[in-house]
DNA sequence: CCTGTAATACTACAGATGTCGTTGGCGGCT
DNA sequence: AGCCGCCAACGACATCTGTAGTATTACAGG
């Protein structure tokens, strides 16, 4: 299956989004109460963003008894790929290591953050 | 000044405000030109565009003559920022470090980037 | 002073998003 | 069999975005 594109995804669908990469297969009615926590929505727009959502191809249902268990049909770590790119084009004209610059110098890093990021780079190329 | 926001940008708001950030002061016009490489839209377009990010608060106007010349408000460096930050809690859970792995994995990093990366790394924390 | 011309103002419309209320069906309990 | 409650289906409405056509205005020339 050929270049899909999860990108461009608001903020709150990616809340939903969570509650399934999370929570596996959930009925409406669970990825509502996740959600709950964080929004206060009624379960109706729950379903609704649900059902948009799988018209958009990154979730999918089957269902069990009279419920809808809905899963995520794109993965976390995808979606993160495709918005980082997206954000990387669209606001760093591609330079990535600018962007990580960037990220590195945000005021929520800490010491510890950055020793962290040096073995990254280490286990990517050894010295 | 206190908390503005200018995320949740999107990516045709954000080729018009690199347009700005690019040329400084522009007219409709220039906008509409700038941008002209890369999306193909009506001279007006472009001004309804600029109008409405206006009041937002992301760009203003003065006038020279009868045209409208306008200018970013929030500076490019900002609005990398708040974006990055926004990825990041959506995305990320406000994992920063996993965040720069993610993008030091992407398959665009060639392998001098890496070593400006490292470089970045020692300015901020020298050995 | 009248008329182009160029630039802004206004209006419109389709699609996406956020948010529900209401309706209708299907099982289960009494 | 009949009623109740839980769910999904549908329809609604406001706002934002992308996109532009049309109306209006105001200078620059003749």
């Amino acid at each position: 299956m050929p270049g899909r594109e999860p990108t461009q995804l608001s903020g709150l669908q990616l809340a939903l989004l969570r509650a399934l990469w999370q929570g596996g297969e959930l009925s409406v009615t669970e990825v509502h109460a996740a959600v709950s926590t964080e929004r206060d929505l009624a379960p109706t727009t729950v379903g609704t963003l649900l059902k948009r959502l799988e018209r958009r191809g990154v979730v999918a249902h089957r269902i069990e008894g009279r419920q809808f268990i809905y899963s995520a049909t794109v993965t976390e770590e995808e979606s993160q790929r495709s918005m980082l790119r997206e954000v990387n084009e669209r606001l760093f004209a591609g330079d990535l290591p600018e962007m990580v610059n960037q990220l590195l110098r945000s005021r929520d890093f800490q010491a510890g953050d950055l020793d962290r990021v040096r073995r990254m780079l280490d286990e990517l190329e050894p010295d």
